[in-house]
RNA sequence: GGGCCUGUAGCCUAGCCUGGAUAGGGCACCGGCCUUCUAAGCCGGGGACCGAGGGUUCAAAUCCCUCCAGGCCCA
């Protein structure tokens, strides 16, 4: 039990209010002068009769305090304790060296089973940066949920069928005799390649048709030449999606596809027409929501194909019938809000267990700084483009600060820093937010960005590497030297770590492992200013050094869990 | 017209759920710090009537109501 939380009881007991209460209002002194813990006496006073100050004094004089608290004080309203440094600093550090790259996380499967589903890329379209917003939020989100107990099963759900499809095929066909099909990165070209399409097609309705009748054929599969084309085309699409998801680090259960979710959709709506859920109305399939303020949505079109709604509730059958879980969670923008407030809406009216489990996990669009990204006008900002650039950025500034090192060795660091960069940048927002994307912002390595946070792991290396610390060899350190007020500073900091990772887990708030890493950042970085750990004293030395790796291994740990390299050196 | 979301220094943002001590950071700006563990850093400074107005409360950025502005979705 952390010092926090023993002090959460023992105030519950002497109060006689709920732990949650206590929990609630115990809180951390503006200024760590007054205290390491504070606990305002307002309720109390309440139930006493008396005013806070005068409960506060009584509460101090009467209750029972932990062994770890070296003395407390009254300020006005503010019952505040003070933690015994030495106690602290021995109870946080023996864990962190304990458990290491397991400090802070629960044991995985204790909790119950989460399905998250992200990313939701189209194939034959190029991956733009809204699609990194999703997959950051949302590989971030599973590893959270894991380190908090929460078995997890990572799934994506991608549109390999439909218009946009066609739009490219249709391309393909008529560019195929002159353009040359590159040997890599073949999905990236049919991406581009759509991109031309969708341009050339604007007004011209004989395209359009055309562009109609690929659609049909596509979704009858009774065309050779049609079918070969959309699987081929298809295949190259998966295969740039393979290498995308290793650059990310990041493994998936099962990835879903539109295509597949055809057949079960129409059999769902097909059975929710019989039972007077959905009705029919010309030729096409829809569910009239009206009276829930929902509107009504097509679930197939009077053509007989599944709608995105359509499809959706095929693919809540095959999720169902391939795993067990307990939730389920769709990280998906917020402009699919009533998208998903239909679909679950159906899932009751259907009395399907699914409506117990789905959640949507909303989040704010990112927008350029002239406005929404367009694929119409040619202002998206991919993917491709964004990480070439970024690169290049990143290895200057190396080479600025290295000049020997070899190209590789830039290369590796370029890309943990590149990456490190951008998906923090991603994720350090809380959801709602949308996000104005701007090129000077995305290259900024300064300030609160990922490479601060790497650069503080760096130099945490850096000490450990000189002084070739061991951490089997310090079993006998002498707390009692880390008494200056910011080695205290981060002792309280890496004791929260577990607290921080259970609250982003139950919020669905990745961004709290975000801000908790900047701010122990922030923290080693005074301290680094500060003290000196390489030391005469050799005692000293070594109860710093033990801090040190302890701060090294709990940033590690975060970054983990965001997807983040830990550099050990930049 | 309806629903949801957002409004905190020149800019980006935390805190709002769960009211409590001087509203935390970052960028930019000004002034310092590299013969000591990586200056992608640190220290100091200026800059915020927390969109506006009411209400509830001993106490409101936080809760409630009204309005204003922007975004997304629907019509």
């Amino acid at each position: 039990m952390s010092f926090k939380d023993e002090l959460i009881a023992v105030l519950a007991k002497e109060t006689k209010l709920s732990t949650d209460d206590v929990a609630q209002v115990l809180s951390v002194p503006p200024d760590p002068k007054l205290g390491d813990f504070a606990f305002p006496c307002f309720k109390v006073a309440a139930m006493l009769k008396m005013s806070p100050k005068d409960a506060a004094d009584r509460l101090n004089q009467e209750m029972k305090k932990p062994e770890w608290i070296s003395s407390t004080a009254v300020v006005g309203p503010y019952l505040n304790f003070y933690v015994d440094k030495i106690k602290l600093a021995e109870s946080v550090l023996n864990e962190i060296s304990l458990k290491k790259e397991k400090y802070g996380l629960a044991e995985e499967g204790t909790k119950e089973t989460i399905m998250v589903e992200f990313f939701h890329a189209n194939t034959h379209k190029g991956v733009h940066i809204g699609h990194l917003r999703n997959i950051s939020l949302g590989s971030a989100l599973c590893n959270v949920l894991e380190a908090s107990g929460y078995k997890v099963i990572r799934v994506n759900y991608q549109g390999d069928i439909g218009p946009h499809v066609a739009k490219c095929i249709w391309a393909y066909k008529k560019y195929q005799d002159e353009l040359e099909v590159p040997k890599i990165n073949r999905g990236i070209w049919l991406g581009k390649l759509y991109a031309r399409g969708s341009q050339e097609i604007k007004g011209d309705a004989a395209a359009e048709e055309e562009i109609r009748e690929i659609t049909r054929k596509m979704y009858e599969h009774n065309d050779p030449e049609i079918e070969e084309l959309w699987k081929k085309t298809r295949q190259w699409c998966l295969d740039d999606f393979d290498i995308f998801y290793k650059k990310f680090g990041l493994k998936y259960d099962r990835l879903y596809y539109e295509s597949e979710a055809e057949i079960p959709g129409k059999k769902v709506m097909a059975e929710l027409l019989e039972k007077g859920v959905a009705e029919k109305s010309d030729g096409a399939i829809i569910v009239n929501l009206e009276k829930y303020g929902l509107n009504i949505y097509v679930a197939i079109t009077g053509k007989g194909y599944p709608t995105y709604q359509g499809k959706d509730m095929g693919l809540a059958e095959i999720k169902q019938k391939e795993y067990k879980f307990d939730r389920s969670v769709h990280v998906v923008g917020s402009e699919q809000e009533l998208f998903f407030k239909q679909v679950f809406k159906t899932y009751e009216l259907n009395n399907s267990p699914m409506f117990e489990k789905a959640y949507h996990l909303s989040y704010g669009l990112v927008n350029l700084p002239e406005g929404k990204m367009s694929s119409r006008l040619g202002t998206m900002i991919l993917y491709e483009d964004l990480v070439v650039k970024m690169l290049e950025h990143v290895s200057k500034e190396i080479v600025e600060r290295h000049p020997d090192l070899s190209s590789e060795e830039i290369e590796s660091r370029a890309e943990k820093i590149a990456f490190g960069a951008l998906k923090y940048s991603m994720q350090s927002k809380e959801n709602q937010r949308r996000m104005t994307f701007d090129w000077k912002h995305a290259l900024d390595l300064h300030g609160d960005t990922g490479p601060y946070i790497q650069y503080a792991h760096a130099r945490a290396s850096s000490i450990l590497r000189k002084a070739k610390f061991d951490n089997k060899k310090s079993s006998d350190v002498d707390f009692s030297k880390l008494d200056s007020a910011v080695e205290k500073k981060i002792l309280m900091q890496l004791g929260k770590f577990s607290e921080v990772v259970e609250e982003a887990a139950e919020k669905y708030k990745p961004y709290l492992i975000a801000h908790f890493v900047l701010n122990l950042s922030q923290q080693f970085n005074e301290f680094y200013h500060a003290e000196q750990v390489l030391s005469e004293d050799k005692a000293l030395q070594t109860a710093r050094l033990l801090l040190v790796d302890s701060v090294r291994q709990v940033l590690a740990n975060g970054l983990k869990l965001l997807g983040i390299a830990a550099p050990d050196e930049m």
